[in-house]
DNA sequence: TGAACTTGATAACATATGTTATCGTCCGGG
DNA sequence: CCCGGACGATAACATATGTTATCAAGTTCA
């Protein structure tokens, strides 16, 4: 998944702004598919308003892997630079607001990006981030419960929890929807609010 | 994790090599701490002889991340680059031959790269690269049963169910080494040679 | 060589989690 | 206004996995 330069780095916002031009702005339903597993990453993209989920199939079961809200953007990075197949699926949640950039403009940004003095040093950070997050997910599919992890969700990140459907959260956290509400339903006895 | 310019660029070599000086040769034997998780990585690693493991403590029960092997090499990337602490312990598995590069001559060395035209190409490789990597260990985590895992294990890197204590394959595989002795056994039955 | 340690297998039992089925609620479209 | 679909809770049962304990076969090292 790539980031959002514009939110993230604000000195590089004049760069940014040059290719607003060349956004498609798209008013979505839910479930829309932005982009299939298995396809090629093809553009960025921005949301200005909804939200969205990447998720790969498993024999008609969906996995979530992660949510995507207002003013984030997002592209199968692989996908993106290595040219090959995605390996997820992106698809709206909610009816979504979404800005389209075409691959093209996106490479060309980069390279354009690539002339900023020490941008190498940003993008380090960037992709240490990036990493960092996706080593902490592992880590915590590895070491937490599943319980645990719905209670992180709940206190790190409580946006989702309240915003999306339960059984995308369910698949997210890597359990099944009876199980969720188990663990929902045992965290409710233990702390009853009045 | 860092990756090891040399082995995988060669049209980097020369850069490499400039900072072969610097390094300090160790034979060291197993179990040898490399890295404590929680500290700052001050070297980046490279492995001549032997192999390493990545893990993480809970509560007592080491979690193993990645096996590393010989002409690999290894640094906790964020740590590197945001002088943060680490979330891993590097160790060694067997008594094994190291190099250790101080991170100061790292940073030289990356920054004489961003000289290079066209480094940010390869460098935006080489992270999409190590997110792809993640990305599938977490997928695998998420979609497949411990005795799948095992399978893709025993068939995509056999040397590393060959060469390792198998307590560490448990670790890795995210079950409890009785469980994955009931795996064995299983596959065994069902795959009887002879 | 003997003792301590490491590694691995197995059994018995406990717990966590999945699967299937059923039910109730809510909500949006005809 | 009603109906169907999406969403969520719960029960009953099946399966997967962890925990603890025990044993056996190497390995290391004094």
């Amino acid at each position: 998944m790539l980031f959002h330069f514009k939110t993230q780095f604000p000195e590089l916002n004049v760069f940014w702004d040059k290719y607003l031009e060349f956004q498609t702005r798209l008013e979505i339903p839910a479930k829309t598919v932005l982009l299939e597993e298995g396809k090629i990453s093809q553009q960025y993209i921005f949301i200005e308003k909804g939200c969205v989920r990447t998720f790969f199939n498993n024999n008609g079961n969906d996995k979530t892997v992660q949510f995507f809200f207002e003013n984030e953007g997002l592209a199968s990075l692989e996908s993106f630079v290595n040219n090959i197949p995605s390996q997820f699926t992106i698809e709206t949640i909610e009816s979504s607001v979404v800005y389209l950039l075409p691959k093209q403009y996106v490479t060309q940004l980069l390279h354009e990006l690539s002339q900023v003095p020490d941008f190498m040093q940003l993008l380090l950070q960037i992709f240490s981030r990036r990493l960092t997050h996706y080593t902490k997910e592992l880590v915590s599919f590895i070491r937490d419960t599943p319980e645990e992890r719905y209670q992180n969700l709940l206190s790190e990140r409580p946006h989702i929890v309240q915003r999306v459907p339960q059984h995308y959260i369910a698949s997210y956290l890597g359990v099944s929807t009876v199980h969720l509400s188990r663990i929902k339903s045992k965290l409710a006895k233990g702390k009853p609010h009045f």
